[in-house]
DNA sequence: TTGCGTTATATCCGCAAGAATACAGCGACT
DNA sequence: AGTCGCTGTATTCTTGCGGATATAACGCAA
C-alpha cells in the first residue's frame, strides 16, 4: 500500500524537508475572513486588475475565486474588493485602499508570529527524523 | 449536524464571535508530522489509554485516529506513541515521555506565536462587520 | 448593432477524503 | 478453551468540495 499523492506538490514544493508552518485564519462565525489564500489571491487582484486573470494566475477556478472575494467583501465593514461589469475590457476588480491595508496588517501579523517560533521551531525539528 | 466548533477555546486569550487563530503545523515532506488535531489526539491518548477510546472521544473514526499515529510516529526519530495489543483490557496505548515532550513544546510555540500577535489582532478585527 | 471580455450565478459531475464496516491477531484473565 | 476489548489492516460506501460548464448582464468600441 504506496502512497501515490505526490502529484498534487506542482506549486508548493518549495518547502525544504521540514518546515514549521504558521497558518493564520480570521475565523467570523462560520466563515473565514481572512487566511492565507485570500490574501495571496487579494495580491494577484491588485496585480492583475480582475478575478478572473488572478484566479488564472494562481491556478484556481474563477468560481472559487469570486467566492472569496464575496467572502472577504461580506466579513468586513468596508469592501476590499470592488469589480466593475462592461466596458472596454469588459469589467474588472480592483483592491480598495482598506484591502491593502488589510493585506498588509495580516502580513506584518504573519512576520510576527514567525519570527517569535523560530527558536521554538529549532528545538522540535531536532527530534524529526527526516532533515 | 451541529458544527461543534467551540472546543478550541481552552486556555488560550478568546476574542470574541470572531477569532484570529493562529495553526502551526510541521511539514515533513508530503505528511503533516504534527497539527492541532494531532496535539488534541495526543493529549486524549494520554488521557484515555487508548487510541479508540480517543477517538471516540474527539468525535473522529478509529482509522483516523489511527493514522494521525502512524504519521507522527513515522516522522519523529522516536515514537510518541506506543501501543500493545491483547492483555486484560484488550491492549492500549501511551504516550511516550518524547511525545510528551514535544506535546508541550508545541504548545509553548502556539501561546509563543498568539502573545505575538495580539495587538496587531485587535488593529485587525476592528475593521470586521461581525463582533 | 454586433462583438468582446469580464462579472455574476446556477447546475451538473467526478473524485478523493473520510466514515462505515468487516475481520484477523493478540494476550491476560476466568 | 473461551471471552473480551483493543490494535492493525483491507475493503466498500458515502458525501462534500471543487472543477467544469453554461448562461445572462453589462458597457464600451468599432
Amino acid at each position: 500500500m504506496i502512497k501515490k499523492r505526490a502529484a498534487a506538490a506542482g506549486k508548493s514544493g518549495k518547502l525544504s524537508a521540514a518546515q514549521l508552518q504558521v497558518r493564520i485564519r480570521l475565523n467570523v462565525g462560520e466563515d473565514i475572513a481572512l487566511g492565507p489564500g485570500k490574501i495571496k489571491l487579494l495580491r494577484l487582484i491588485d496585480e492583475t486588475g480582475s478575478i478572473s486573470a488572478a484566479a488564472r494566475s494562481a491556478g484556481m477556478s474563477y468560481r472559487r475565486a469570486w467566492l472569496l472575494v464575496e467572502t472577504m467583501n461580506a466579513c468586513f465593514v468596508e469592501p476590499l474588493v470592488t469589480t466593475e461589469t462592461g466596458g472596454t475590457r469588459g469589467g474588472g476588480a480592483a483592491v480598495t485602499a482598506m484591502g491593502k491595508k488589510i493585506a498588509t496588517l495580516y502580513e506584518a501579523i504573519c512576520q510576527d508570529a514567525e519570527s517569535a517560533i523560530v527558536s521554538g521551531a529549532k528545538r522540535l525539528a531536532r527530534h524529526l527524523k527526516s532533515a
